[in-house]
DNA sequence: ATTGTTAGGTGACAACTGTCACCAAAACAG
DNA sequence: CTGTTTTGGTGACAGTTGTCACCTAACAAT
């Protein structure tokens, strides 16, 4: 689906840099000759609910959203992967061969480095980096998904909204989000129609300013809760 | 808070019985020499949220319920522990040394080795088996709490209620479930008028019989689904 | 038998969210 | 400039759940 991307000559280097602790050199070597390197650009959807795990990824550069899916097709986002991240669920479907339990898309341009999932059993036996960088990302995601418990379990959708928006201005590190409504609500698993409405009273506080496609949080909002 | 309890001479054997992955011998000793056995009656609280983290508990007989608590006091079930389990989340916030997250409380009379805490930092460098262990903990923690995530965000109350006691019904493996309204409305998040008007849908649809403090689960119960 | 306690039942109502219908504004293509 | 597409706005209404009030039934203790 993509042009095969020219390999960085850093390559080595840069995988070194984003994953601190797979820095054992044989590992290194292992993950460089076995792994494909990817540039992808945004949107793309690398995983959905159902696809077979052939590959886990290894994020260098960019920004992968994973979300849970229902039959009917809402979904709620989980995490996002971000460089020097995998995705735990990924991997741990591929151990027990099982079907992908999620949809991954890219949310920013991407480079990655697809391990061929065969190839991780081996490392499993023989590198204890692995192991732990495995244990690592189990654990941090277990932390993700527990706050995501927290925010459907106990809170409303106005605050779960503004959650989201100060969370994703934090990731982005902007104060002008890039995003629709309907993106919005596919996240918090719910309807545009919602959205629009509870944004709206966030306008009327003078804490938002929505221009279509973009969303301003204003100073205020930072500070805001429902 | 409890008499010591009589060992059981035969823990090794059940700690190895229990436990078929950490059958190491030299680990079974350290289990066994760095912990505690404890026996416990039902409705003893292990952990709460906020508690300091002292030990990881491996659990050998019974059944002990984790459950995300909200500063309000409303909770939600995450999972239960059963024998062979141990506590995911206690275990990575005592690596992170952080309070508890979760609150823990003996279902069944429970018999337990504690580990100490401090004991398992050793455990992670010298034994794979272990380092297996917890990956398999942390893993199957998260396929529970994708689980959580789903019966949350994309089903109504009627639903999960349902699948609940369709879940407690096969762990307990009986069709007659000793428990209250109200400590049902607790492992959901909601209300117990909630629960009483739901179940007493499910009573005019003759699938289910309420008796004061036991719920009794009809044949029809089992094939049914909201 | 009486009393007190705990569990459960129920109606009324409010708040929140999902859904439908339709409109308006912005961006875009030609 | 015009027509089309995409995005957002909004009112109306229904279903679900949370909340309050108060009642009834079951059980236990004396």
């Amino acid at each position: 689906m993509n042009p095969p991307a020219n390999i960085p000559s850093n390559l080595r280097e840069e995988l070194r840099h984003t994953f601190p602790n797979l820095h054992h050199p044989e590992l290194l070597d292992i993950l460089l000759s076995r792994g494909t390197y990817l540039e992808l650009e945004p949107g793309v959807e690398l995983l959905h609910t159902g696809s077979p795990i052939t590959a886990v990824p290894l994020l260098l550069y960019g920004q992968i959203k994973v979300t849970r899916q229902e039959a009917q097709g809402r979904e709620v986002l989980l995490y996002y992967i971000l460089p020097g991240d995998t995705c735990a669920l990924t991997l741990r479907a591929f151990l027990k061969r099982e079907a992908s339990p999620v949809r991954a898309v890219t949310q920013q341009p991407s480079r990655l480095l697809l391990l061929p999932a065969n190839a991780v059993f081996a490392l499993h036996r023989h590198f204890p980096d692995w192991t732990q960088f495995m244990v690592d990302s189990y654990a941090r995601r277990l932390e993700d998904m527990l706050e995501v418990i927290d925010s459907i379990a106990f809170l409303h959708m106005d605050q779960r909204l503004v959650q989201y928006l100060q969370e994703k201005s934090h990731l982005h590190q902007t104060r002008t989000l890039q995003t629709s409504h309907v993106e919005i609500s596919r996240d918090l698993g719910t309807r545009r129609e919602v959205v629009s409405r509870l944004l709206k009273q966030l306008e009327k506080k003078n804490l938002v300013e929505i221009r279509r496609g973009r969303l301003r949080l204003l100073p205020a909002f930072f500070s805001y809760q429902p």
